[in-house]
DNA sequence: GTCTATAGCAGGATAGAC
DNA sequence: GTCTATCCTGCTATAGAC
């Protein structure tokens, strides 16, 4: 297995030709389904090449998978630019609503759900990755999203005791159900009017929760429904 | 591939007992890493046997992950029952959250998480089974919380214009979290209180978005937020 | 109906030429 | 560094004895 440090020239076409072709066979097969041959062919190279530059199948995989959760974190990046950008109040409702559907939108995608299949497939093979791929990309999306909702809380704009608990139930709603038709329907794309509408109803739910009744808006009333209860 | 039909009698025992093994074996190693030489030698049972019994690889595969569906629909029958049972807006809380708890409870399972994986590693594969399981098992339950739910609107100890949408919120809200991460980290069991403390957080949630203000409680106060904003 | 034995083939990994 | 050719194991599925 050689090193990747720096020099060889030709040598790191190949190998990310490799790569693609592993990436591309890997998520539509799984990892017992791919062979070394199908994926040695398809970069148009010989499985020697293959063998020098990655070790073994393992180690194949794994370095695939994790470049591709690399590329996914991307993601996150939007979450904060969008939290912050929230200035009034008046703004907070349609920038969750925005926030949303761009989320979901992203993580709805094909490649993204063939990942997610992937690394839960291997999870009991490959533990340490399916851990990696965990912290890698959902969770850096969740600590995004509790680090802007904390902000959000500090100015009054929402009422958030405990941002990470918020910002889980927010990527769930509006994210669960069609994560889930995604991963158990192959092949059926989300319309965008599904997606607005499972966006909308989810941030409707999530600001009955955290909105604060006491920062203008239209209705005064009660001051947030009492979490107490939910300690039991 | 004989007929399941009637009669013969010890073979059924053989039947069951390649089932059983197929079931162990598909669960922990997947469709690909498990070979029917396992499967005969763990079940005690010659190879032919096996391919007389259920035809080929694939078909096996498909008869044993509807048997263990069927299995886990048990968790849908708790769920009717105690939504029919909750009749003052006292018991509502508390209902729910003990709902919560038993349906993630149920859920998190060990053999129940490894069936779900199971089946999205095959999604691809698979896709008439993915459908069918999907349909088969959470789907159910999402019915029977909105058929609970329907009733406990018709009731007026809760406000819930669309129950589809309600129950799925509910799901995501109190079980998602938790079957996200014994999804990605095998072997982690939930600890009692954290399943407490998920049900009840998404319960508050839950209950902030759709509980009845009119109905006695604590708090007079507003007539649940506008869910109109939420269409944008 | 059930077994042992085997056909036939694909897959992971490597030896040795260039 | 890269290739062709090959080793050996393990897999699905079946032929033929009892």
């Amino acid at each position: 297995m050689s090193p990747v440090g720096h020099l060889p020239r030709r040598t790191l076409v190949k190998r990310s030709a490799i790569a693609e072709a592993a990436t591309t066979l890997f998520l539509h097969h799984g990892f017992r389904a791919t062979s070394m041959d199908d994926i040695a062919t398809t970069a148009g190279v010989s499985k020697v090449t293959l063998y020098k530059q990655f070790g073994d199948k393992r180690t194949l995989f794994e370095t695939v998978v994790l470049g591709i959760t690399d590329r996914a974190v991307t993601i996150t990046a939007g979450i904060e630019a969008t939290l912050a950008g929230i200035d009034t109040a008046d703004q907070l409702e349609p920038a969750l609503v925005d926030l949303a559907i761009s989320y979901t939108s992203a993580v709805v995608t094909p490649g993204v759900v063939r990942l997610r299949r992937l690394v839960l497939a291997e999870a009991e093979r490959f533990p340490d990755l399916a851990a990696a791929y965990f912290d890698g990309a959902p969770r850096r999306a969740l600590d995004a999203l509790a680090a802007g909702f904390g902000r959000l809380d500090e100015r009054g704009l929402l009422t958030v005791p405990a941002p990470d608990t918020a910002a889980t139930q927010f990527a769930y709603l509006v994210l669960g159900p069609l994560l889930d038709r995604a991963l158990f329907r192959p092949g059926s794309r989300s319309r965008r009017a599904e997606v607005v509408a499972a966006a909308g109803a989810g941030v409707a739910t999530f600001l009955a929760a955290y909105q604060s009744r006491t920062s203008s808006r239209s209705m005064p009333s009660s001051p947030l429904v009492k979490r107490s209860s939910a300690r039991r």
